[in-house]
DNA sequence: TCCTACATTGGACAATGTCTAAGTCAAGAA
DNA sequence: TTCTTGACTTAGACATTGTCCAATGTAGGA
């Protein structure tokens, strides 16, 4: 993630105590907070640090490719910082709950030229819901 | 969609103006309306329907699996009355219009058993985004 | 027609997200 | 190093979407 700094630095970023401490609590695998739960964590490390900021940094991160947003559910967005591997998700439908996951086919190319109503189609997004073994088991 | 009404009579539905008025708002195809939008539709033939009334009525068509919850951007949900047969959206990015979608494969079968992480998969939604005619004009 | 359980209403409340004005500070310039 | 400036942060007001509740109304069976 020390890597995702540099790069924004580069890009003209101007690196604050605030940026840092967000891009660190987005750091690892099978990460998926809401913004309140960025604010949350963020906030144990800088606890004067204002949710509108959370949702600057959040904001920016996204425009700038190194982020996705996830909206799974119509509550809360989440935030994906495993944006530059392809991957899809997979959400318990009780907990909310998701993982990264990868698949074996190409989605894209399974929408056909007169299904596509004159779009540029420019992305695509595979969502699979379901009961997650911790949810299964109560 | 008369139809979908005697459905819900025949289980135990009371059947209300109001509820008539959002059932006949969700006619018709590529309908993909919030339920605000529902609300002032269904306002026009019955002036005094209620917010409540119309989110209480979507959700129950929900329930009943005659209406699908659509979430493209973490925005208000849509409900889309094209539950009974299979299909998945191409959604604007920019003004946010939604079409339905057929596609050629089957995206359930290509996620393979380890990316499963032992979930109890049910439910697969897939979401392309692009520009729609329109919008690439402007 | 009458009853009653179910439906509707309006408004308060909750969750999430956006905006603004004022104060603060990172980083380049001198 | 210190100065300067425009970008960044902050707190809180506000907006949007959705939920809940107590009071009132009514569909449909007896």
């Amino acid at each position: 993630m020390s890597d995702l700094l540099e790069r924004l630095r580069g890009r003209g970023w101007r690196l604050t105590a605030q940026r840092r401490v967000v891009a660190e609590v987005l750091d690892g695998d099978h990460v998926h907070y809401t913004a309140d739960e960025v604010h949350a964590r963020a906030s144990e490390r800088l606890p004067e640090i204002s949710r509108a900021t959370v949702y600057n940094t959040l904001g920016e991160l996204v425009l700038l490719g190194e982020v996705l947003e996830v909206s799974t559910d119509g509550r809360a967005k989440r935030y994906d910082p495993n944006a530059h591997h392809d991957h899809h998700h997979l959400v318990c439908s009780q907990c909310g709950t998701i993982r990264d996951v990868h698949i074996e086919s190409d989605p894209m190319s399974a929408l056909p030229e007169p299904e596509r109503f004159g779009f540029e189609v420019s992305e695509v997004s595979v969502t699979y819901r379901g009961t997650c073994p911790n949810c299964a088991r109560a």
